[in-house]
DNA sequence: TCTTGAATTAACCGTATTGTTTAACTGGGT
DNA sequence: ACCCAGTTAAACAATACGGTTAATTCAAGA
């Protein structure tokens, strides 16, 4: 591994454990094994190294999220499939929901980058799940709700588990495999509590 | 108001704003518009005013919470009605959830000083929840799930919108009447979740 | 009037850290 | 011999940190 891509793991380790203010080159440069001075060398500065970061996570999640969006189906089965994967994708980094959290509280001006990205990929679909809700409920196949509530629904499920670890592993100081144990509860919980509410069974 | 209680009330806005290490001393005094020797003069260290603020604030919650633990009924419809108290208190000071999820993180030994009186207000119940959730079960009044699975739904049913503030608030930049509307909205779908995912509607 | 002691102030303590820059040096390729 | 990306140690200026000190104000009690 080059010392590049060293100091990029020691990065994303560091801003993810720590968030964006609290976190310092220097430190990562220790982390990393390298000097201080590298950290500048190569991303010239810290904003820079971590909008790259941030850039990767991002876009592979707007990329995993992309296909969810444009499924045809019953919208109660497909919310809770849209829930499964970003529940997984946050798995993969479970310190991402707090990362995004941070930053968009210290500098949410980070975030506002990625708006027209967003729109672009979600809002299109917008307008052809509205329908689809509308369908479902007319023909009795989901329970009546508006689009918001379950987008809302969907994205609290599927990332206030990975919020909640600090609490789980420091205070209440759940053992690793209990983690383990408590997110596969929560991730199936997760699908009982979306099929429970919005689909009608039929 | 005294200069001591405009301290505590300022104190409280920086740390609720921006917890605990990301808040200093000489930010408050200024806040409060008193010297920062005021601040050491009354509260001693940083850590002492800080405490003092997260006392009142953890023992309200627990005083608020004791008597829906002890109350008699359907299961489902009793995490229902706790989840609405829970929220209705995190409504009170929004950025409470977030200063939890802050020093949980950062200072989990601030935590760990009420283990003991939570477990004397909670676990007592314990047996009693476990006991009328089987019941429930067995009458054909509750969904078949774990006490696991109601509280941690619960707990992260009313306090996940607070936590998701920033975002809606700097990302999505709704305007304070839009987060009421939703903090509202959430509410009410959160008593419908609670109720189609547990309650059997007998 | 004098004394006492809490309230309050400005200034300063030493230490630490911040992100960034500079100038020198290394070693392999040309 | 030259070059240049890679790398280093050192220092940059700024600033912030929590906490302390000694002097001053001021009102109440003796």
């Amino acid at each position: 591994m080059t010392k590049e891509e060293e100091i990029l793991k020691a990065a994303e380790e560091e801003f993810f454990m720590n968030g964006y203010d609290a976190t310092s080159t220097a430190t990562i440069a220790k982390r990393a094994g390298v000097t201080h001075a590298m950290v500048n060398y190569y991303f010239r500065t810290k904003e820079k190294l971590f909008m790259q970061i941030l850039d990767n996570h991002v876009y592979d999640l707007l990329r995993a999220l992309k296909p969810i969006m444009q499924v045809d189906g019953n919208v109660a089965h497909v919310a809770a499939d849209a829930a499964v994967v970003i529940f997984d994708k946050m798995n993969e980094d479970r310190r991402f929901p707090y990362l995004l959290s941070d930053i968009s509280r210290t500098h949410p001006d980070f975030l506002l980058r990625y708006r027209e990205t967003f729109d672009t990929v979600c809002r299109s679909s917008l307008g052809m799940h509205v329908q689809r809700l509308e369908k479902g409920i007319a023909d009795g196949n989901v329970q009546p709700c508006t689009m918001h509530d379950i987008y809302s629904t969907v994205a609290t499920l599927a990332t206030a588990p990975f919020m909640n670890l600090p609490i789980l592993e420091n205070v209440a100081q759940l053992s690793p495999d209990m983690i383990d144990r408590h997110l596969q509860e929560r991730r199936e919980e997760m699908v009982r509590i979306i099929r429970a509410r919005y689909s009608t069974g039929k």
